[in-house]
DNA sequence: CCGATTTTGACAACGGTTTTCATTCTGGAG
DNA sequence: CTCCAGAATGAAAACCGTTGTCAAAATCGG
């Protein structure tokens, strides 16, 4: 049964930014749901391998997770204040990591790429308080 | 005293790619320094604070810190077989980051870049074996 | 040398993640 | 429906890197 998997990505799906497997598991408690902090772990586990969604890890080692729009290669602008995510698709980094990996003669390049920064609403909060 | 701070940064100096706080403390103790694992991490945390050494996490959640030959903005193109780094300077994604940011508004822009890719040596075995 | 201050490091605590293992659920066979 | 095998579940323990605690040791100023 694939029903708790299909539950935590339910939870992704209709999230704005990242949220991480202790979020997502207090969040099914509080709406009701029955499962084990273990489940969400194993669904979360399974749906980034299925390549459904996307991991990353904050500067404070705790794991992060995303359902994105698309199943393509792209990156995350995200809002440092209120973790609101923008998918961004970046020719320039790609081929700019492309170009610095064969300039130094390396090949199977990959990447990773967040760029952080303050969205416009919490910037007018900023700068209004 | 700084000297196990010194001693610290003196083996980030004399490594060639990132180094993790346990790797680090291991090799101080079969060189024989009496140090202590508390000590290394409080040398680590200084160093990173004063903006000797750059620190990222891996992917399984360690930290990892790298001395680096300059104290400006940089990334770096890691090998994923041997961990030979090479600092890189990128303008183009500098700019990239601004541009994507601008251009959803967002301000105080800030990003994290890694490149991760096969050196010719590892390259060479690669294909070799 | 003496006291104040800082540094050190063994050990415990912490927190997120993973493993363990007994129980529960599922689906197929009889 | 009952029985069984295999998968899924989840509570609790184990793990592991990291951080905090606190007494002992080193260092500095006088």
């Amino acid at each position: 049964m694939t029903n708790r998997r299909d539950a935590v990505r339910d939870i992704l799906v209709h999230s704005e930014g990242f949220r991480s497997a202790q979020d997502i598991y207090a969040q099914m408690r509080s709406d009701g749901a029955k499962i084990g902090l273990t489940t969400v772990y194993r669904a979360l586990q399974a749906l980034a391998d299925a390549g459904q969604i996307d991991v990353l890890r904050t500067d404070d080692g705790e794991s992060v997770y995303r359902a994105c729009a698309t199943g393509t290669h792209h990156h995350h602008l995200v809002c440092r204040r209120c973790g609101r995510t923008v998918e961004v698709a970046g020719p320039a980094v790609e081929r700019w990591a492309e170009a610095v990996g064969a300039e130094h003669g390396f090949t199977a390049i990959t990447h990773t790429v967040e760029v952080f920064g303050t969205c416009p609403s919490c910037s007018a909060i900023a700068s209004a308080g």
